[in-house]
RNA sequence: GCGCCGGUAGCUCAGCUGGAUAGAGUACUAGACUACGAAUCUAGUGGUCGGAGGUUCGACUCCUUCCCGGCGCGCCA
């Protein structure tokens, strides 16, 4: 329910409450916060569980819940007049009921800004950096990272309609002794590929190539190190393929992030922090919060946790440094409010360690950090791994998905304009949807079935009703009107109404707790609250007042699908 | 062994800070296109919410414990 409904509405029954039971123990903002939407309309648009109050006035919640409800009928309250059509007691639930025409109203009022629907304030003024996807230079991206993209440009998306300024980044894995092993690969094989017309290719074969061989002969392991040793003292020859590797990464990187619409505002791969990592252990020591193990240096963490690993014994700092130093980096320098990670459920105890070692250091900023954890896609065959070949590889997702919708419209609607760029729209949606209804920190079996469906719960679905309200849009002929010339009561618009005003919650929901599906869900129960009103009841050629009014509720539903489509960063054809 | 996350219909999953009769999709069965797009809708079949205790007016939701699955647990990232 909207907010100013809701709040107005606990205005409305606090000072009833006080008036009539003379209580002090219900604030405004709890009992605000105690209205909730039931599920059911039968059980009115708002409702108050009076349970809480039985104890205080030694009565039965029933009872309360009976002469509440008359006390309310019975005000002079003006908000009651114009807004409340019935106040019933239900056991102890307290049933609230608007007029349909306030509650369209409202509606039309909500959606009229299209760019503002669902908008808040609450991070106005704040900037909230987000770390996503961040692959590794010189490994192809796979279905992990698609997961990645997805989540994180959703949650990114989110923060948007709350107002905050976001920078999304890119913590690109561009550091390591693995880039010696790379160059050494390079160095030894590299005229064997073809690094001028397929760049990343060749990039990868290498690295596939020296780990194959490395696992013959380790003594292959041992030239990576020494050459990774020369870039780490900036030799000029290896430096300079270093960057050329990077180079290609990004590009194809940049390439399938582009397929789902996705860009990072800023790139700040590992390396970047390496100037910095000596500066954040002095810290750590002069706040007397090192200390040798077994010729390392830990930070410890009591009893809950595993000390958090800063320097190796010989000398070399590790992931945990360059992720304090990169956290302190974002709220110093990018003047991060909130700082997100999306990384793997694998890495939970790492971030838990990091954020308690920030805590430690003394920065209060460290409970604005949070790992956005997810789950992992399973096989059936057991664990990915990119050097097993049990993976699959974000392209072939993606490119599977455009074919298979290629099929159905060609099926289904051969003659539709633009059929390659909708199957695109349409094919790349099911891929996005299919990922964020599923609650993020759950594993997922993939299943290319499932993954591309297009019917029932799925992407298509959504954009499939949301065409057929710009079809009825376009049939109609001119603007949807702004008002309603009749109040709609039928059940079917009532409830689509009610699912529509719900909008705003649910994305604050969303972000909140940074779970996309939420948004996915509401979706869903919107594009079935709208087929049913669709499939039962004619628009076009009733009445004219009917015709205008479910016009005026086409308008809005399509307004609604498009903002919480464009959440999920996923496309809203105009047809398909 | 310890820690974190999961276990809801045959299958894949929702169920928001505890709230009213646990919901979708899929599969199966039977229906709805001479009406605005059938990628849709209607009806039916299908449940010890992993097991057992506990807290509460009220538990899928919180607590304890056990079982099953996944992940993690000092010099990788």
């Amino acid at each position: 329910m909207l907010t100013q409904v809701r709040a107005q509405t606990a205005d409305f029954v606090h000072a009833a409450i006080i008036r009539n039971f003379s209580l002090a123990s219900w604030g405004k903002s709890a009992l605000e916060a105690a209205l909730e939407v039931p599920k059911k309309l039968e059980h009115g648009h708002l409702a108050l569980p009076v349970f809480p109050l039985a104890k205080e006035l030694k009565k039965a919640p029933p009872l309360i819940a009976k002469e509440l409800c008359d006390a309310l009928m019975a005000s002079d309250d003006a908000f009651r007049k114009s807004a409340i059509v019935s106040v019933l007691p239900a056991g102890g639930f307290v049933n609230v009921t608007f007029h349909d025409s306030y509650l369209q109203d409202v509606l039309l009022a909500a959606v009229k800004d299209e760019s503002a629907i669902g908008r808040s304030e609450k991070g106005r003024g704040k900037k909230l950096v987000i770390d996503y996807v961040s692959p590794n230079v010189a490994k192809p991206m796979h279905i992990g990272h698609l997961r990645a993209t997805v989540i994180g440009q959703a949650i990114r998306n989110l923060a948007a309609t709350q107002g905050f300024d976001v920078v999304g980044l890119n913590h690109l894995g561009d550091w390591g002794v693995q880039f010696g092993k790379l160059a050494w690969a390079y160095f030894e094989w590299g005229t064997e590929y073809d690094f001028k017309t397929k760049p990343f290719d060749s990039l990868f074969a290498i690295y596939v190539r020296f780990h194959d061989e490395a696992e013959k002969n380790p003594e292959l392991d041992a030239k990576g190190s020494l050459v990774f040793k020369q870039l780490e003292e900036g030799e000029p020859k290896v430096t300079a393929l270093w960057k050329e590797f990077i180079d290609i990464s990004m590009k194809e990187y940049d390439r399938l992030l582009g397929l789902l619409g996705v860009k990072h505002d800023l790139v700040r791969g590992e390396s970047f922090y390496n100037d910095r990592l000596k500066a954040v252990e002095a810290m750590l020591e002069k706040k007397g919060l090192l200390e040798e193990s077994d010729g390392a240096m830990v930070v410890r963490l009591g009893d809950e946790m595993p000390p958090c690993l800063i320097r190796k014994a010989d000398g070399a700092s590790l992931y945990a440094t360059r992720d304090i130093a990169s956290a302190i980096y974002r709220h110093e320098e990018l003047k991060a409010d909130i700082n997100l990670y999306v990384v793997g459920a694998e890495q939970t105890l790492h971030f838990k360690q990091v954020f308690k070692v920030l805590e430690l250091m003394g920065f209060e900023w460290a409970k604005n950090c949070h790992h956005i954890s997810f789950g992992a896609y399973r096989f059936p065959e057991g664990k990915m791994s990119t050097r097993r070949g049990r993976t699959i590889f974000f392209e072939d997702v993606v490119d599977q998905g455009i074919a298979m919708i290629g099929k159905v419209i060609d099926a289904k609607n051969p003659d539709l304009e633009g059929k390659e760029k909708i199957a695109e729209q349409v094919g790349v949606g099911a891929i996005i949807f299919n990922d964020l209804a599923v609650d993020r920190v759950r594993d997922v079996e993939f299943n290319w079935e499932k993954a591309l469906s297009f019917e029932g719960d799925s992407g298509p679905f959504v954009q499939y009703a949301h065409v057929r309200c710009l079809s009825l849009v376009r049939k109609y002929g001119k603007p949807a009107p702004d008002t309603f010339a009749k109040a709609l009561t039928e059940t079917e618009e009532r409830e689509l109404v009610r699912l529509l005003l719900g909008y705003q919650d649910m994305i604050a929901a969303a972000f909140t707790t940074f779970r996309p599906n939420i948004v996915a869900q509401y979706l869903l129960e919107v594009c079935g609250a709208f087929s049913r009103f669709y499939n039962k009841h004619r628009i076009l050629g009733e009445a004219a007042d009917v015709e205008s009014s479910r016009m005026a509720l086409v308008e809005a539903t399509r307004r609604v699908l498009a903002a919480g489509l464009r959440t999920l960063n996923i496309q809203a054809p105009t047809a398909m």
